[in-house]
DNA sequence: TTGAAAGCGATACCAG
DNA sequence: CTGGTATCGCTTTCAA
C-alpha cells in the first residue's frame, strides 16, 4: 500500500478507494494507533498549528479560566498554546519573539503599559497590519484589532438591577476616582467608566438618583492590594455618606473584601440590611451585616471567544469584536 | 552560495569556512532577519522543542508564577511550553494525549486526584519507564518521576524559628486535621505530615512544648475557600485554647486570613502581640491585632527548577528531585 | 482506483 | 573549504 493511498483513506478521501483497501488502512492505522505528526504537516502547509498566548501577569487572577476557555477551543481544531506571561514591555518584546520564531498561525494580546503610558501596542497593531492574525483580550489597546472585553456597562446595569430588585432605592457606586479620566487616557480606566456610565443610565431609567463615591488609589495601581488597602481606607466614604445609602454597586471585587471586613471589624459602621453587589469575583469571606450579590465575570468564556476569534481569523473569516456581560443567574 | 555553506556558518562551525565566506553569509542573514524554522529543524531531529505543561486548576494560584519560571529556562534553550489545564483525571488524560500527538519532548505533570482517589499517577509512571521525560511538581503521586516539590519541612522550621526569635514561647502549630494520616494514604496530606514534623522537631530542638491544633476540613477540600471557612469556625480552638499560646504557626495562607478575619471583628480574641507565621502566600489583608511573618513559597524558582530538571533528562543527565523551603528573608 | 514524485526547511554526511 | 544529496513525516498533484 502507497502513503498517499493510506494518507487520502485516512484523510476521509474514501470515495476513491475500494471498500477493501479503505478496511485494511484502517485497520492499521488503528493497530499502530498512527497519530499524524502535526509538525510534519505544518511544515508542508507553511503553519504551525500553534497560538501564542501572551498574558499580562498582573492580570494573573483571570490566567486559569481564560486558559481552560482557550484551550478547549483550540484543541478541538488541533491547535495547541504556547502560553507565555510578561511583568514589562520588554519582556512582552522579548516573549513576542520568541512565539514569531516558533511561526505561531496567531496571537492573543494582553498589553504591558509602563507608568509612563509606553507600550508595544503600536508594534501589535503594524503587525496586525502585516497580515498577523493577532486578538487583543481584556484591553483596547491596539488599533484596529479585534479584541475580547469585558462588558463593564453591561455588568454595571445588571448589578444595580439586581440591588433595585431587591426593593434598595439609595443605591451608591463606589469606584476608585480615576473613573472619568477614561475618556482621555486611550486604553486605560475605560472598565471603570463604561461602569460608571451603565450605573448612571440604570439608576435614572428607574427613576432613582445615582450617587458615585469614588476612593483614590495611591502609587502605584498595579501593585498587590492597591484597591483593597484604598478602598478600606476610604471605607467610611461610603458608609458615612450624607445621601445614606442602603446599598452600592462596586467596581472591583477587591474593594467588596475590604468593606465587608472593615464592616465587621466596625458593627456598627453598616447599615442594617446593607446590600453590595459587583461583576466580579470575591474571595470566600465571612459577613454577616452584608447581602452580597457577585456576578462572577465570564472568564473562561472569553478565552472560548478570544480562540474562536483568532481561529476565524486565521481561517479569512470575519471577525468582530465581543464584549462580554455577566451571565444570567 | 549552497545551503549547507549557509547553515555551516551560522551554527557556527566557522574554522572550515574562509573569512569571506563567513561575512558574506552572516550579513545577508542579518539583512533578511533570518531566522531558523524550529519545526523544520525538529522534524529532521525527530524533535519539537515543545515542552508539555500539565496543570491542576484547583492549583491556579501558583499557575503565574509557576510559568514564569518555567518559561525563562525553556526559552532559553529555545523550547517553547504548551500549557494545558485541567479539571478532572478525564480532562487530564484528555490533555496528556494533545501533547503526545504534539510530540512533545517532556511533559510536566501535577496530577489530578479524584475524590475516589484515583488518578493517572499509573499511566504516567508507565509511560516514564517507556522512556518519556517527566517531570512531576506539587505532588508525590508518579512513582520514580524526579520532581520539585515545596519543602514544608524546611518551611516550618523557618517559621518556627522565625517565632521564637521574636521571643515566643508558647507556639501552636495550627493545622488541618488529616494532619497525621499522610502516612497511610500516598500522595495525599504528605505536605502537612511533613509541616508537622519540621514544626515538632524545631520546638523540642529549642526546648518548647509543642501544641498541635487541628481544625477539621468538612466536605470537598478542594472547594473555593474550604480553608478559609474550616479556619474561621474554629477560630477559637486556636485563640482560647488552654496552652494559652502567644503564637502560632500555620499551615495554609488561607487559614491565617481566616484567623485574622476573625481576630478584628472579634477584638478582645486576639491576646495583645499574638505573632502568626506562614509557609505561605497572604492576600492583602487589614489587620492591627496580629503579626504576621509570612514566608513566601518560592513558585517562581519551582516553575525555573522543573524546566531544568525536563531540560536535563532531556539532554541524557541525571536527574534529582528537589524540595524548595522558603528564601532567606 | 492507485502510486510516483515533488516539496516544506533544516541538518548530516560525504565526496570533490 | 565547499556543496550535492538524502532525510525527517506529511500533503498535493498528476500520471498510470
Amino acid at each position: 500500500m502507497s502513503i498517499p493511498t493510506v494518507h487520502q483513506v485516512l484523510n476521509g478521501y474514501n470515495v476513491r478507494f475500494s471498500a477493501e483497501t479503505r478496511k485494511k488502512v484502517l485497520e492499521a492505522a488503528k493497530e499502530l494507533d498512527y497519530r499524524p505528526n502535526i509538525a510534519a504537516r505544518g511544515l508542508r502547509a507553511r503553519k504551525s498549528f500553534l497560538l501564542g498566548l501572551q498574558f499580562n501577569a498582573v492580570n494573573y487572577p483571570l490566567i486559569a479560566g481564560f486558559t481552560r476557555g482557550f484551550q478547549q477551543m483550540c484543541t478541538a481544531q488541533s491547535y495547541a498554546p504556547i502560553f507565555l506571561t510578561h511583568v514589562s514591555t520588554e519582556d512582552e518584546a522579548e516573549n513576542c519573539r520568541t512565539l514569531i520564531d516558533r511561526r505561531v498561525d496567531g496571537l492573543i494580546v494582553n498589553c504591558a503599559v509602563g507608568t509612563t503610558g509606553a507600550s508595544n501596542a503600536g508594534r501589535f497593531a503594524e503587525m496586525r497590519q502585516a497580515g498577523t492574525h493577532l486578538v487583543e483580550v481584556f484591553g483596547r489597546f491596539v488599533d484596529g484589532a479585534p479584541r475580547v472585553t469585558l462588558d463593564y456597562r453591561a455588568g454595571a446595569v445588571a448589578s444595580t438591577e439586581l440591588l433595585i430588585a431587591k426593593g434598595h432605592k439609595k443605591i451608591a457606586l463606589f469606584t476608585h476616582s480615576d473613573y472619568r479620566t477614561s475618556e482621555r487616557i486611550p486604553g486605560l480606566y475605560w472598565t471603570a467608566w463604561e461602569h460608571w456610565r451603565g450605573y448612571e443610565e440604570t439608576m435614572r431609567q428607574a427613576g432613582l438618583e445615582p450617587t458615585t463615591i469614588a476612593y483614590q488609589v495611591s502609587g502605584d495601581r498595579t501593585r498587590e492590594g492597591a484597591h483593597y488597602f484604598s478602598a478600606y481606607e476610604n471605607a467610611k466614604l461610603l458608609l458615612n455618606h450624607p445621601a445614606k445609602p442602603t446599598a452600592a454597586v462596586f467596581y472591583r471585587g477587591e474593594a467588596v473584601e475590604a468593606i465587608l471586613h472593615y464592616a465587621s471589624a466596625n458593627p456598627s459602621a453598616a447599615p442594617e440590611g446593607f446590600g453590595i453587589s459587583v461583576f466580579d469575583r470575591v474571595a470566600p469571606t465571612h459577613s454577616d451585616a452584608i447581602s452580597l450579590y457577585a456576578l462572577p465575570q465570564p472568564i473562561e468564556d472569553v478565552g472560548q471567544a478570544a480562540a474562536k476569534l483568532l481561529l476565524d481569523s486565521i481561517a479569512g473569516r470575519e471577525v468582530e469584536s465581543i464584549a462580554m456581560g455577566p451571565k444570567k443567574p
